[in-house]
DNA sequence: AGGGCGATCATCCAAATGGTTGATTCGGGT
DNA sequence: ACCCGAATCAACCATTTGGATGATCGCCCT
């Protein structure tokens, strides 16, 4: 059986170049092409496609600097829009927030393993979701499994448009003139979110809320 | 002349394998040694040193998921407790925001470079540290100007310092414990920061730092 | 028809935060 | 020797925020 066929997507060079050196080592794996973004992933993608050479398994990072963002790649690449039948996505990255890792496997991807994994676990990774199958990075699934245990309850609408305020740095007077609602009113707000979120102040709330990612964060 | 003796620090061993063949590239430069965080960093200096072969540069990630992280060990190396003279130590990390690169600059670093530098960004980077020199990545030296012709009022370290435990949402009092100073001091450290930043609450504060990415928005 | 939930508002009280003034110490620079 | 800014702390008071409790309204779902 001939070797599996990877495309390399990171916008560091410095980590493709180790994840290049690392799968030399693997036996069976091949890189045949890298990208630094999801835009030019699916370029490449198209590209060895029509020349009949299809890849075999996409390992890619979340965060890129510029150009397209590794969940909005995946979509695309699971939507066919880069060859078919899509190739498995195998995310490598730095962080294993909620918000990541959900955001990832919503968009289709077959595993998610963080970039500090020794290269055995990374070869199996690979190996695995080049098979079809699902991998993930022990702390990811310990998370995921936290996660279902506690599922922390839902924001309504509206919480989320406070929060958004309150990321702003506006008082709850400001808050309450810009919605046309009673202080009284935002404060209750306020307390609910406190509480869906775990915290006891405003800043807490904030800092919560951007890592979860529940708001924007810059 | 002989090679550059370079240790690597890194939690990730990608990064690290990327970092070797990299500089395997480069003639004039070998790694002599790797460590996965500070400590482990500072045990490689004092061995290499008592065999009487000191490393001439060290090439070392800010964040380092355990252990000592980035700007300790700096510190530390710069302090001459693992062998002298120090050597110089050249930052190679992810962010580029105000608050680290304070750190590191403090802690002694003679470079600050990005990972998503292009290799020979890099070389030049390695060669001129071990120089002596200081090297600055261009993003990094551009900020730094900009601040300068930007006279908009510098924050002190402590008060970015106080910053970024603000961003996580603690309240005055905790940040008084973990810094092992008054409620009282803590509150003049933030009236600084407001009168700094134009603004009046805490919450106001952390908004404009994070656009202005004097911290990191997470 | 009734139950649950989101959104709205009020009141009361406690705790945290913000604003002001003033003071001390320490180090760097003229 | 002198000045200045950073960092430290204190005491005071006004304002804001947080927490508890309770209430009304409208909507969706069964």
């Amino acid at each position: 059986m001939s070797d599996i066929r990877i495309l390399l997507v990171d916008d560091h060079p410095v980590v493709r170049a180790g994840l290049r050196a690392m799968l030399a080592d693997f036996p069976g794996v091949t890189v045949v092409a890298e990208a630094s973004d999801g835009d030019a992933a699916l370029v490449e993608l198209s590209k060895l496609n029509t020349l009949g050479e299809p890849v075999d398994l996409v390992l890619m990072d979340l965060q890129m600097g510029s150009g397209m963002d590794g969940v909005t790649a995946t979509e695309k690449i699971k939507a066919g829009e880069a060859g078919n039948p899509p190739p498995p996505v195998l995310i490598l990255t730095t962080y294993d927030t909620d918000a990541d890792i959900l955001a990832a496997v919503e968009a289709g991807a077959s595993g998610y393993m963080l970039k500090d994994a020794p290269p055995e676990q990374i070869r199996q990774a690979v190996l695995s979701a080049a098979a079809g199958q699902t991998a993930l990075a022990p702390e990811v699934a310990a998370r995921l499994m936290g996660r279902i245990r506690n599922p922390s309850p839902a924001l309504s609408g509206r919480e989320v448009q406070l929060l958004e305020l309150l990321a702003t740095g506006m008082s709850n007077r400001a808050m309450a003139k810009q919605l046309f609602i009673s202080e009284a009113t935002v404060k209750t707000h306020l307390v609910h979110i406190y509480s869906k979120l775990g915290v006891d102040n405003r800043t807490a709330a904030i800092a919560v809320a951007t890592q979860r990612r529940i708001i924007r964060g810059h």
